[in-house]
DNA sequence: TAGGCTACGTAGATGCGGAT
DNA sequence: ATCCGCATCTACGTAGCCTA
């Protein structure tokens, strides 16, 4: 929130406490919501807005009948561990950790109303429609704000607002406790709607380890909560990747590692798995509210070993089909898609016009194949790493040892693919893929011990 | 545990608007 | 007026979940 003090004007409001909760109901004209818009920046909805059919309605009901809007919609609710109540309903809210204060759910609703200003102030029926995001309505908002100042007092539709804040100001046992409990209310707000497992592991800090552990390129592409601006990576193919060295370390007894096919056709349970172990005590605890730090030196050093997966992933990619080119032909592969602009007229679908590209690097790449086709590839690295001192570490540099052995382990793996008949869903499904690349590993991995002995 | 189904994402095609 | 580029729509194929 910027600046971190609004005031609110209810038309009416009551007031409910119960625990350390205090609960402000009540309706908000939107005209005095422009504070509240100039100042949101949604860090706290956990689920970001994104305009499509629900904020379409919306916006028709604000249009249609805005004396019966106020009752179709839940409104918005705001947290905010400091305030100040006000003369004539109103209430000054002063937010000071962004990460869980500020607007909690609604995120659509504001959207939506926003929105709705701005095509009052806008004609341009083609801008509007572009705005899709709340980055971009904020862009939007900001451009127009003097001309939707103008038309101010027209704005007199009501939209329900609810504000949580603690229950006694200056007890700072109750604040303590209110702010704790206020992720709890966020996610439970955001429950009937789908909000990702990830999404709220992010908001308790579990990914702030491998942000930093991943190269920046990477990091900024991945989308840590939904409909982050930018993110064209998900966070859980990340977080199967760190199955990998996580299943090297000793691990809580009550957290399992997942199977390794599940790395690739279940990364929800990968995930699941990965918000139980970061939630035991004895890998990170919270550290003064919902943020919790990790402190589990083997946990951590698996997750340095993660920083590099995604590059190695994208190797592996971009090299194996000229490694398997030695042993077969990996063009004639059903699945597989070649760039090639001298093919353009071809209509088989066999060809692509538009280079793709690796998932995490974004390197420009000749064929395009399914995942699951590598997928026991990388699992194959985990052969490379050896447990010391209890923590993971790689035995080999991973990026030349794939230099030097990708060609003979593409040879081997061949027979996985045939025997799959090329199916990418059966190979990247089956265990037996999985024990195949991870032996083929191994194999040149003493071979080159004993040479080197 | 493995096959099957569904939803989502991506790529290509078509249509529209703007610029030359 | 024509061509180019962008955006939107549609169809297909894969990823991930569900069920037996």
């Amino acid at each position: 929130m910027n600046p971190d003090k609004i005031i609110l004007k209810f038309e009416d409001v009551a007031e409910q406490v119960h625990g350390p909760v205090r609960r402000l109901v009540g309706f908000v004209r939107a005209k005095n919501m422009l504070g509240l818009f100039d100042a949101a920046d949604l860090d706290a909805n956990p689920r970001s807005a994104k305009a499509g059919a629900i904020t379409q309605a919306i916006i028709q009901s604000i249009e249609d009948d805005p004396d019966i809007f106020p009752f179709k919609t839940k409104g918005i609710l705001i947290g905010s561990a400091e305030y100040e109540p006000l003369q004539r309903n109103r209430y000054q809210l002063l937010f000071n950790s962004t990460a869980i204060e500020g607007i909690l759910d609604g995120g659509h609703n504001m959207l939506a109303i926003g929105t709705y200003i701005l095509s009052r102030v806008l004609d341009d029926e083609k801008a509007l429609r572009k705005i899709k995001l709340w980055d971009d309505f904020k862009i939007a908002w900001t451009a127009n704000r003097a001309a939707i100042g103008d038309i101010r007092e027209e704005l007199d539709f009501l939209v329900p607002v609810e504000i949580l804040v603690p229950a006694a100001i200056d007890d700072e046992g109750v604040i303590a406790e209110f702010t704790s409990s206020l992720l709890e209310i966020c996610a439970a707000r955001n429950n009937n709607a789908e909000l990702t497992l990830e999404t709220k592991a992010n908001q308790k800090g579990f990914y702030e380890e491998i942000k930093k552990s991943l190269p920046a390129s990477v990091a900024g592409r991945i989308e840590w909560k939904k409909n982050m601006a930018g993110g064209d990576v998900k966070v859980r193919d990340i977080i199967a990747l760190a199955w990998i060295p996580l299943s090297m370390v000793e691990l809580p007894a009550k957290v399992k590692a997942p199977l390794p096919q599940n790395i690739y056709r279940n990364k929800g349970e990968c995930a699941k798995l990965f918000d139980d172990l970061m939630d035991d005590d004895s890998v990170s605890r919270p550290q003064g509210g919902p943020i919790h730090e990790l402190h589990n030196t083997a946990v951590g050093s698996a997750i340095t070993i993660l920083g590099d997966l995604p590059v190695l992933y994208d190797k592996i990619y971009a090299e194996f089909p000229k490694a398997y080119n030695r042993w077969g032909d990996f063009g004639r592969m059903k699945i597989v898609r070649i760039f090639d602009l001298a093919k353009k007229a071809d209509k088989s679908g066999k060809y692509m016009r538009s280079q793709p590209e690796t998932h995490f690097t974004e390197q420009p790449v000749k064929y395009r194949y399914p995942d699951g086709m590598i997928m026991p590839l990388v699992y194959g690295l985990k052969a490379l790493l050896r447990s010391k001192d209890g923590k993971v570490e790689w035995a080999t540099d991973p990026t030349k040892f794939i230099d030097r052995h990708l060609d003979e382990i593409a040879g081997a793996y061949k027979l996985v693919l045939e025997m799959s008949g090329y199916d990418p869903q059966k190979v990247g499904k089956n265990e037996t893929s999985y024990k195949i690349a991870f032996s083929e590993f191994e194999k040149a991995f003493l071979r080159e011990q004993a040479q080197a002995a």
